[in-house]
DNA sequence: GTCTATACGCTGATAGAC
DNA sequence: GTCTATCAGCGTATAGAC
């Protein structure tokens, strides 16, 4: 298969693609932005993409979730197990090594403009990548006694957030985004107060 | 002034604008959401927003942020002094109160769609409006010794963030937006591991 | 102050040459 | 696989009646 080598011309498509939706929303984006990206016109586009607009963000969302969660369920399972700390900086140095992804958005904007059963499909799929993982590892660090009890859905949204503001947010720090990461995971864990 | 009573009809259509540009976002809002929104046409928005989509986003934006500084300034200054908790309660309070804000979103979809002028002055109206009362409050804490010494800048933009998870995430929690907020801004404190 | 009608540009999409 | 040409539909905006 001389064909799949690593980035054949639709992969590049998707990879395009998944930059721009992700960074900016599905209707912010234009096909011709894509196209402009690749540096072909607009309609070249459907040559990769025969769907159109919406399936190829279907497309890209789906697989970018997949790829999530495969990243998340190994960056955890190959940290030290009873280890809350160490599982949360492997999840948050995957998410920053992938191009950003902002769930509130995606609810409020981006699903509303697709059709409704897409949306469903993709909300799901978020759920299974992004939200699934955290909280088992939250539940996991409660029934050992690790951390207080505390509602699992609730801090895995408050960790994708924290991470998705650090992702954006880190051009005016004076340190690396992981750096950054490590010391919001560091105040989640013990806290702001002194000790 | 038998005009402006409490929402003259300028002040019911910014109302609407800002409701659906501050869920959805810039380009994902139609004006026909807005006038639909208001049981009138499309067209008839012109009367009451001559300037058209993009000045419209630009006014309720500002009042927005300005409604933002004015309110998170009294709910901090009302507070007790050296108290970071009770100020952050109050900042969640007032911020929960009103339609959600996405950083994120302004910044990577909604700006990059206006003039550019029009971009920096609505960041720079975020960022006196949001980030710098919060990062007041920090510092202050840090000077004191009531906390360790973190970003401010930082600590501002997670607060942020995770207050905004809060209000959009709440639907399915089992307790209210405000007790959830108030038991992140417990954990933001004193931490998740166990005493 | 709201309406209908309409102009106009932009975007998504199709057809067919190369 | 990429192009040019073109279309249909949508969304913004304007004109003018009521």
């Amino acid at each position: 298969m001389v064909q799949s080598i690593v980035s054949d011309s639709h992969e590049r498509v998707l990879n395009a693609a998944e930059r721009l939706f992700s960074e900016r929303g599905y209707t912010a984006v234009k096909l011709r932005d894509i196209a402009d990206a690749l540096g072909i016109r607009q309609a070249s586009l459907y040559h990769h993409a025969p769907g159109g607009k919406e399936q190829l963000f279907v497309d890209v969302t789906e697989r970018s979730m997949e790829r999530h969660r495969v990243g998340m369920e190994q960056a955890i399972s190959q940290s030290r197990p009873d280890d809350l700390r160490e599982q949360l900086r492997a999840a948050a140095r995957w998410l920053l090594s992938q191009p950003p992804i902002n769930l509130s958005r995606m609810n409020l904007s981006d699903m509303p403009a697709i059709a409704p059963s897409h949306a469903q499909r993709l909300k799901a799929a978020a759920a299974r990548a992004l939200l699934a993982p955290l909280e088992a590892i939250y539940q996991a660090a409660i029934d050992r006694g690790e951390i207080r009890s505390v509602y699992p859905h609730l801090m895995a949204g408050m960790f994708l957030s924290v991470i998705e503001g650090v992702q954006q947010g880190a051009p005016h720090a004076p340190v690396s985004k992981q750096e950054m990461a490590d010391d919001v995971i560091d105040i989640l864990l013990k806290g702001m107060y002194q000790r």
